[in-house]
DNA sequence: TTGATATGTAAGCATTATATTGCACATGAA
DNA sequence: TTCATGTGCAATATAATGCTTACATATCAA
């Protein structure tokens, strides 16, 4: 059996996963989310963070695949958007490195 | 023995090192250096890219501590430009995000 | 109805990142 | 001297990020 919150290796786009990695309240945030899912507002509290800015990095992350969202409905009867991490595995060496430079062309401008 | 072309794990700036790779011709001139250091002008050709375009790019690469250039003397006098691939072997797995999210303080506004 | 809490997103601004063009200097070979 | 090749970097333009303020909607509870 699969497991369905693991992010396949072979499915990852590694510029994406990167970029998400590259801001340090980015991965702060996978941390918090790693640990227990939150819903957005709680999460900007956590955070002391703006909703909007909070969203911005939510946003990248979920395009990286490193996070999911959905909404839920609270007891109470509000909308809830509760986000949670999901797991993953790359193992950075050069030889990774290599067979991952191989898939990148090489641009007529060196542009990409 | 220490093999000094190695990255510590314990010396690493994550973020600077995912910046790093978040380009995906970044990513491309490691693979190419970890084949086989090449000089700046060299480097540029198999690239296809300008080498003020390329020396922004090995200048992120070299303050995340990925390649290191030195200048050498050719055979024909010239003085060329370097660059090297180091070694490295980072592990990026949910127990390893939370324990660099803990070091990510949070500020004030979120900012860092 | 008002206040607290949840959602989403537009608009503006400052700063970085990316990429180009152009110039300058040095050396060896023709 | 001229050409090819190596070095470095300034100046500019454009695109993308990061961040703030503000506004809008919805629900529950007082």
């Amino acid at each position: 059996m699969v497991n369905e919150n693991l992010i396949l290796s072979s499915h990852i786009d590694y510029t994406k996963l990167f970029d998400a990695l590259s801001h340090p309240m980015r991965v702060k945030v996978i941390g918090i989310l790693l640990e227990k899912r939150r819903y957005v507002s709680e999460l900007a509290k956590i955070m002391n963070m703006s909703r909007p800015l909070l969203y911005m990095h939510l946003k990248k992350l979920e395009e990286a695949a490193i996070v999911t969202g959905s909404y839920e409905i609270s007891d109470s009867g509000k909308s809830m958007k509760y986000y949670e991490a999901k797991s993953f595995d790359v193992h950075l060496t050069p030889d990774m490195i290599i067979s991952l430079s191989e898939t990148i062309p090489i641009e007529p401008n060196g542009k990409s």
